[in-house]
RNA sequence: GCUGACGUAGCUCAAUUGGCAGAGCACCUGAUUUGUAAUCAGGAGGUUGCGAGUUCGAUUCUCGCCGUCAGCUCCA
């Protein structure tokens, strides 16, 4: 058999031409010993491969070190082999599912009789450094399917996997000492490359993903190539758990839940200011270009049939017997689409005031799974800054450009940076797939035209139509969605959706469907973690706390709390029958702005002594009015808070 | 819904092998009148999530239910 040649070029613009089927490794040996040294695996054309691999194709041939993101990914996948080999040393029977690398680590899935428990993953760990310690190289085989299956014949879910594989599909195995596991690779070229990681914790996966199938056993871990680096993680992890919303919302009275309302928060009195707030702020953002509806809450069946929803979506509604009927033909809405669809539908329309935006707070329920609640973030009930656009295709960039400035200029007010994804058709979708092609690429080209950078996610749209999505990243960078620009070309059909044209003839106008925070709940969520409960002025529960020093002044301080709370400042005082360190103590605690406090001197010159959450005990003594007019200020603005105050 | 863990006073947590359920904070009362992150003393507060079972005896062991958490699935 005559050897093909390839050609590889190198980033200098070298070029290295070998018989096909060289490993990667020898390659990378004669460009220099020392590269080979640093080498983790290679990419041909930008497709990662390791050394042990052979080079089949020609292209661009980059050698990855340690400083390149990609062979961080090919280190974790080799610490998912290191895991499944220290698991199968002390649990021998454990058979193996995957293990691939993931965004911040790593994971196995194992089947196993009995669950790991927390001494279990200390004696995987303690094993995994002895495996890392014996350098055993990650050999890579190539195998026939026949070879395969005697390799694998204990192991179920790998025969599972073997049988799926097409007959001329390489099917490679990797070996690092006593494990064998069949896997396309990369690998590093020794389990000794593995130093800095840890096991963080253990859940249940579907074997497959698939909630029909078994459960395995997981367990999730991560590394890095630095400790400083693992390090770092490690203190991102807490410090997600210090700003986790539900601890903070307990601390700062926010918000409860009850048994008997599982998913479906009780707002306290200084989390619905909070709320307020923020609903005030999308109101005012939105007073000119939007119109504000409210909508019925409980809809006969027939509405969601024509919806499209009561097929695919009835398991997630809650339905409501009807009494005359005697059948569950009512439910609570789990989105305000219809209702808008509905209203619109009710009256005729020129195109002259397309497009018509109607928005409407409503809460919505949906019935999500009892595992999925979470704290405000998958919630039952909720309440999203919902809006549908209503308008003619011709309008579709414009709008799409006037909501992403909207949407962006939105996020700016709280500092919070988003990113853009364009999501495409699903496989279960409603609507021809003429109308998709439409609907994709004139959302396409809108969000083309503003020159925004984006990541597409193929099949990710709802089942209506296309969409972008806004992920919001917040201060410690981890990515929320809750924003999103949906394109829909179904709805307006099912719903015999008109406008009077120029020609006085009726046209099919084009919806869109827009949200900004998501949902209140989830968005409140975010700013708890991202402010870490330390809100900046406008939407603090609670603004300014008024502290007299003691009785003799607490007239005077309760003058200048009613003069705050008169001009709409959310003022409280504090006249406890408690040392003035006590009560600011407890105020610094709850995360309060401002505390203004009042003594001898102040009462006589008519000033407050301001302190400001965070800056100890630096103080600003100013009059009254000035206080007034600077919160005032601060409020109307919506300054952000400065660096350091959320650090409490 | 599934797998696992958990559920003790308003909150955060204790309670050997099954043997009278404790602390700090918060709360109430009194003293103290406080100058920028916890004044002192006293008091009250729990059918140990709910319901069964085993046991002389259950916070502790078993089962069922409810809820919470980590994930899976799903998703605003």
């Amino acid at each position: 058999m005559a050897t093909e040649t390839i050609q590889l070029v190198l980033p200098n613009g070298a070029t290295r031409d070998v018989p096909a089927g060289t490993p990667a490794r020898d390659v990378v040996a004669s460009i220099g010993p020392g590269l080979l040294k640093a080498a983790i695996a290679v990419a041909v054309d930008g497709e990662v491969q390791d050394l042990a691999t052979p080079l089949r194709k020609s292209g661009a041939f980059v050698v990855l070190k340690e400083s390149d993101p990609r062979s961080l990914a090919v280190l974790r996948h080799s610490g998912a082999h290191i895991l499944a080999t220290a698991v199968r040393r002390l649990r021998p029977e454990a058979n193996i599912g995957f293990g691939p690398s993931i965004d911040d680590g790593f994971y196995y899935d194992f089947e196993v009789d009995k669950p790991f428990t927390p001494e279990d993953l200390e004696a995987f760990e303690a094993e995994m450094v002895k495996v890392a310690a014996e350098k055993y190289p990650f050999e890579r085989a190539e195998v026939s399917k026949a070879e395969g299956e005697k390799l694998f014949v204990d192991d179920p879910l790998k025969l599972e996997r073997l049988a799926e594989l097409g007959d001329d599909e390489v099917i490679s195995t990797y070996t690092d000492g006593p494990f064998v596991d069949l896997c396309r690779g990369p690998h590093v070229p020794d389990t000794s490359y593995l130093r800095h990681f840890k096991l963080l914790s253990t859940a249940g996966a579907y074997w497959r993903g698939d909630e029909r199938r078994q459960m395995l056993q997981r367990i999730y871990a991560t590394a890095f190539w630095k400790k400083d680096d693992l390090d770092a993680h490690l203190h991102r992890l807490s410090e997600a758990r210090r700003r986790d919303h539900r601890v903070l919302g307990k601390q700062l009275d926010l918000f409860h839940f009850f048994p008997v309302a599982p998913g479906a928060a009780f707002w306290t009195e200084r989390g619905t200011h909070l709320w307020n707030a923020l609903e005030g702020f999308v109101r005012e953002r939105q007073q000119d270009a939007f119109s504000e509806i409210r909508t019925p809450l409980l809809y006969n069946k027939t509405l969601w049939e024509q919806s499209g929803h009561w097929g695919k979506y009835r398991e997630n509604m809650f339905l409501v017997l009807d009494k005359e009927s005697g059948e569950h033909d009512m439910s609570l809405k789990p989105m305000n689409c219809p209702s808008h669809h509905l209203y619109f539908a009710a009256h005729k329309h020129s195109y002259r005031e397309l497009p018509v935006r109607y928005v409407t707070f409503d809460p919505l329920h949906r019935n999500e799974l009892s595992g999925a609640l979470s704290g405000l973030t998958r919630v039952r009930q909720f309440s999203q800054d919902d809006c549908h656009v209503y308008l003619r295709e011709d309008q579709i960039a414009g709008e799409v450009q006037f909501l992403m400035d909207f949407i962006l200029s939105y996020y700016e007010t709280f500092g919070l940076v988003a990113k853009l994804k364009f999501a495409t058709r699903p496989p279960e979708r409603i609507g021809s797939d003429d109308l998709w092609d439409r609907a994709e690429s004139s959302l396409r080209a809108a969000l083309d035209q503003t020159g925004r950078e984006y990541e597409l996610k193929e099949g990710d749209g709802a089942f209506y139509g296309p969409k972008i999505d806004f992920d919001v990243l917040d201060s410690i960078g981890r990515a929320w969605q809750i924003g999103t620009i949906q394109l829909d070309y179904n709805a307006p059909e099912r719903f015999d959706l008109e406008y009077t044209g120029e020609d006085n003839a009726a046209h099919r106008p084009v919806v869109i469907h827009r949200a900004v925070s998501g949902s209140f709940e989830r968005f409140i969520a975010i700013l708890i973690e991202h402010f870490a409960g330390a809100f900046p002025v406008w939407l603090s529960p609670e603004q300014v706390r008024v502290l007299p020093i003691a009785d003799d002044f607490a007239p005077q301080a309760r003058e200048v709390t009613a003069k705050l709370r008169a001009v709409g400042i959310r003022a409280h005082l504090d006249s406890r029958n408690e040392t003035l360190n006590y009560r600011i103590r407890e105020a610094e605690t709850m995360k309060t702005p401002y505390m203004a406090v009042i003594g001898k001197r102040e009462a006589e010159a008519g000033t407050l002594a301001v302190r400001e959450r965070g800056q100890g005990k630096k103080q600003d003594v100013i009059s009254v009015d000035a206080f007034i007019a600077r919160v005032l200020e601060e409020t109307r603005t919506r300054v952000l808070p400065t660096p350091g105050a959320s650090d409490a």
